[in-house]
DNA sequence: CGTTCTAGTTGTATAGTACAACTTGAGTGA
DNA sequence: TCACTCAAGTTGTACTATACAACTAGAACG
């Protein structure tokens, strides 16, 4: 196997691991905010409100999961839905002040975390793996992890 | 900002932006085996054989978790257990010919997908990329995404 | 021996997810 | 206008992955 197929294999496996270890650490640092209800969240305040259906489409997610998801940010007093007066049937959803705000706070804890974890690191190394990793997710869609 | 944070902030931005679409795409990819089976099973086949314990620690799964995937791995005909002779509580579990393939099949699809996407990056991008992967997640746990 | 440690299993609970069936509202063609 | 079809969401149900706690079985060490 040449270099850049081991390449290619270590950052498969590597990325899977990141993957799966986000997914189970997001729970345990904010218990109060699951990753895919901080994407949600995320979702809404960059496109300042938007419709279930559209954060189905775009995350992949049943209508139904994110009918559940959205059923308990509300609960949890951190989106509000909007009634569309043009078309009763869509709900537009929109941040609170309270899910504007719990969004942040995550935000910042989770920075600090990555912060932390990459204490060590020289500022060049640093660069150059975000630039990685940007390329890596704005490459060509669909077939990689998206 | 110094350009060492701003860094950070976007490693973990494009982190969080693939574990949201890694955890989306990964059980449709492979519907015969799981992302964790699958990660499993290659840790497996890389060590030739390990102990439950071992795969609980390194992939930070509870020991039931492991538990229980071994089980349904066995099942399936995938992976044996053998008992150690020295240590009779423990179980090294081994890849069966079946596993190997299955793994091997599935390998394939996803390092084609991954390859696919990273066609167009230089053999030395790759290498290096692939490192920072690896220290990244071999990194201080417990505080990042792990 | 008995105590304590380790490997693994099992009981139980929860979250996230999908699919299917349903409700409600909008559009459309005769 | 009325019936039919399409779209947005909700709810019923089931399954998987997971954790934690309680347990069993074997090992190690005094």
């Amino acid at each position: 196997m040449s270099a850049a197929e081991s390449a290619v294999e270590t950052i498969q496996r590597e990325m899977t691991i990141f993957a799966r270890r986000a997914r189970a650490s997001a729970g345990r640092m904010h218990p109060e905010l699951s990753l895919v209800s901080y994407t949600l969240l995320g979702h809404l305040e960059e496109r300042d409100g938007c419709r279930a259906t559209d954060l189905a489409a775009h995350y992949a997610l049943d209508k139904s999961t994110v009918s559940r998801q959205v059923a308990a940010l509300e609960r949890a007093g951190l989106v509000e839905r909007r009634v569309d007066p043009e078309d009763h049937r869509v709900q537009v959803l929109h941040l609170t002040d309270a899910g504007r705000e719990i969004l942040a706070q995550v935000t910042d804890s989770r920075r600090a975390a990555f912060r932390e974890r990459l204490a060590d690191w020289p500022q060049e190394d640093l660069v150059r793996f975000a630039a990685y990793l940007e390329r890596y997710n704005a490459g060509p869609g669909g077939t990689g992890s998206d």
